[in-house]
RNA sequence: CGGAGCGUAGCUCAGCCUGGUAGAGCGCCAGCUUUGGGAGCUGGAUGUCGGAGGUUCGAAUCCUCUCGCUCCGACCA
C-alpha cells in the first residue's frame, strides 16, 4: 500500500478531548474518529487492526469448539419481557419504538436472543453441547462515556453462548472458554490474568474476568507472582479434562482491587505483584437463569425435559485495541504485537523522485509482497522527520528506511520499532530478514 | 444522575473582563530553496465565532434559553 494512497490522518497535536494514552494515540495516529459520545468512526489503519484481532478471536472459539453465528443488533424488546430484563436493566438499554410503536432495543447483550434460536431449533439432549458465538457491535447507553474506547457506548464484542445438560458439562464448557481466552489473549500479545469476578447483573455462580496488565490500566489488581510468566496452554485437546489447566491458573492468587484480601496477599510476600489492569474478557456460568424463564429445554435420555445449563463468554474486542495500545507503547507512539499489526512493515523512501531509492524501494517492496508481507510504503514527497515521526506513530514492528546514502553503498536501513534497534543490510538481505519472521 | 468546565479555521489556542465588523502557530494549496528525525522564504484559500432569541446604532464579547463535548464523582464489557 503507497502511503501516499492510504488514508491516514495523523496529528501532530492532541485534540484535547483525549485523556488517556490509548485514545490520544489512535487519534493522532488516524486510526479513529469521534462521531458523538461514546461512539466512533473507524479508520483504515485501525479497521485493520480490529479485525486482525478477530480473525484471532475468531480462530481461537473455533478451536475451542464455539460456532459463529450473526444476531441482530436490533432486537425485540418481547424477549426482555419474558426474560424479566426489560425492566431490570435500565437507561442503560437504549430503548427504540419501530413505526408501529412496537417496543424494540439496540441490544446491549444477546441473552435473550440467543436463548430463543435455541429454544426454537434444539430439542434434544443428543444436540447438545452446543456453544454459538457473535462478533458484533452493541451498545450500552453510558452515563457517561470516557476514555475513547476504553468506556464508548458503541462497542464491538465476542460473546458466546454455551448449552449443556447438566452441570458438569456446563462446567466443561466454562473450561473450554477458559482455555480458550488464555491462548487468545497471549497470540494478541498482551499478558492477561484471571481473576475471580463478581458475576454482576448477569447473574451466576462461576465467574472470571480476564486483566490485561497495563500501567494505564482502570483499576487495581493483585495477583501472584507466577501468573505473569505462565506461558498460554499449547497444542490444547478440547474435549480432554480441562480442569487441571483451570486449577494450575487459578490455585495462584490473583484479585482486582474490590476482590482484594490483604491478609491473604501478605502471605504471599515478595511474591506479591501489585499492578493497574484493563479489563478485556469476561466469563460467566449462570445456569439456568435465562433457561429457566424462556423454557430452553430438551428432552432429556429418559424421555422428560430438561432445562439446559447455560454459561455466556465476552471479549471485548474494539477496547482490546485500546487495552493494547496501553500496554504497548512509548514516547513517540503505538508499538504493535506483530499478530495485530495494521502492516507488517513501514518502507521509507527518504527521496522520493530520486532515481535510485525509488529503484530500491520498488525492488524491496515488490519482493516482500511476493512473500505475502503486508508492506506500507511511504512514497511520500515529504521531509524525513514528518516520515519518521508517522512511522513511530503507527508502530508498525518493523521500518526499512531507503536514503540516497545507504542506495549509494547498496545498503538499507531495517528498524526494529519496539526496541529502536537498527542494522544496515543489502537489499537481498533485509528482505530475506523479514521473510523469515 | 450530582458537581465543574469548554464550544472561535482541519488541529492547538488567543481575542470576551472593558461591545466597534475575526487572529496566531501548525496543517492545507502554489512557487522557490532545502533534504537522514515533525525545515526556511514568498504568496494564497479556509470561519454561518455551536444554535436560537434578546439588549444595543453596533454582539465572538453582555443577558436568556438550547444543543454538543469534556472532566471529577456514583455506575459499568
Amino acid at each position: 500500500m503507497r502511503l501516499s494512497r492510504f488514508f491516514l490522518p495523523t496529528l501532530k497535536e492532541t485534540p484535547t478531548e483525549a485523556q488517556i494514552v490509548s485514545h490520544r494515540l489512535m487519534l493522532r495516529a488516524g486510526m479513529i474518529r469521534q462521531h458523538a459520545a461514546g461512539i466512533y468512526n473507524w479508520l483504515p489503519l485501525g479497521t485493520r487492526v480490529l479485525q486482525n484481532i478477530i480473525q484471532i478471536v475468531r480462530e481461537e472459539q473455533n478451536a475451542a469448539g464455539a460456532q459463529e453465528i450473526i444476531m441482530p443488533t436490533i432486537q425485540s424488546g418481547d424477549l426482555w419481557k419474558e426474560s424479566g430484563r426489560y425492566d431490570d436493566y435500565g437507561p442503560e438499554m437504549l430503548r427504540i419504538k419501530d413505526r408501529h410503536e412496537r417496543d424494540m432495543l439496540y441490544g446491549p447483550t444477546h441473552e435473550e436472543v440467543v436463548t430463543d434460536i435455541f429454544r426454537n431449533n434444539i430439542k434434544s439432549y443428543r444436540d447438545l453441547p452446543k456453544n454459538l458465538y457473535q462478533i458484533n457491535w452493541k451498545f450500552r447507553d453510558e452515563v457517561r462515556p470516557r476514555f475513547g474506547l476504553m468506556r464508548g457506548r458503541e462497542f464491538l464484542m465476542k460473546d458466546a453462548y454455551s448449552f449443556d445438560i447438566n452441570y458438569e458439562r456446563s462446567k466443561h464448557a466454562y473450561n473450554q472458554m477458559f482455555v480458550a481466552y488464555l491462548r487468545t489473549f497471549a497470540r494478541l500479545g498482551l499478558k492477561a490474568i484471571p481473576m475471580k469476578a463478581d458475576s454482576g447483573p448477569i447473574g451466576g455462580d462461576l465467574s472470571h474476568e480476564f486483566i490485561v496488565l497495563a500501567d494505564t490500566g482502570e483499576s487495581a489488581v493483585f495477583c501472584h507472582k507466577a501468573l505473569l510468566e505462565k506461558p498460554a496452554p499449547s497444542n490444547v485437546d478440547y474435549e480432554a479434562d480441562l480442569q487441571p489447566i483451570i486449577d494450575d491458573w487459578t490455585s495462584l492468587y490473583a484479585a482486582t482491587d474490590d476482590k482484594h484480601d490483604p491478609a491473604m496477599a501478605t502471605t504471599l510476600g515478595g511474591d506479591l505483584v501489585s499492578a493497574r489492569g484493563i479489563e478485556v474478557g469476561h466469563i460467566f456460568h449462570f445456569g439456568k437463569k435465562y433457561s429457566e424463564p424462556m423454557k430452553a429445554n430438551v428432552i432429556g435420555p429418559d424421555g422428560s425435559p430438561v432445562t439446559v445449563m447455560m454459561g455466556s463468554y465476552g471479549i471485548g474486542v474494539s477496547r482490546l485495541v485500546a487495552a493494547i495500545i496501553e500496554a504497548s507503547h512509548d514516547e513517540h507512539g503505538i508499538v504493535w504485537p506483530e499478530s495485530v499489526a495494521p502492516f507488517d512493515i513501514g518502507l521509507i523512501n527518504l527521496k522520493v523522485g530520486d532515481p535510485d531509492c525509488d529503484a530500491a524501494c520498488k525492488k524491496i517492496h515488490d519482493a516482500l509482497c511476493l512473500m505475502h508481507k503486508d508492506v506500507l510504503y511511504d512514497d511520500r514527497d515529504d521531509r524525513a522527520g514528518v516520515k519518521f515521526a508517522d512511522m513511530d506513530l503507527i508502530g508498525l514492528p518493523w521500518q526499512i528506511v531507503v536514503g540516497p546514502k545507504g542506495v549509494a553503498k547498496g545498503v538499507v536501513e531495517l528498524k526494529r520499532r519496539a526496541t529502536g534497534q537498527k542494522e544496515e543490510l543489502s537489499f537481498d538481505a533485509a528482505v530475506a530478514k523479514l521473510t523469515v519472521m
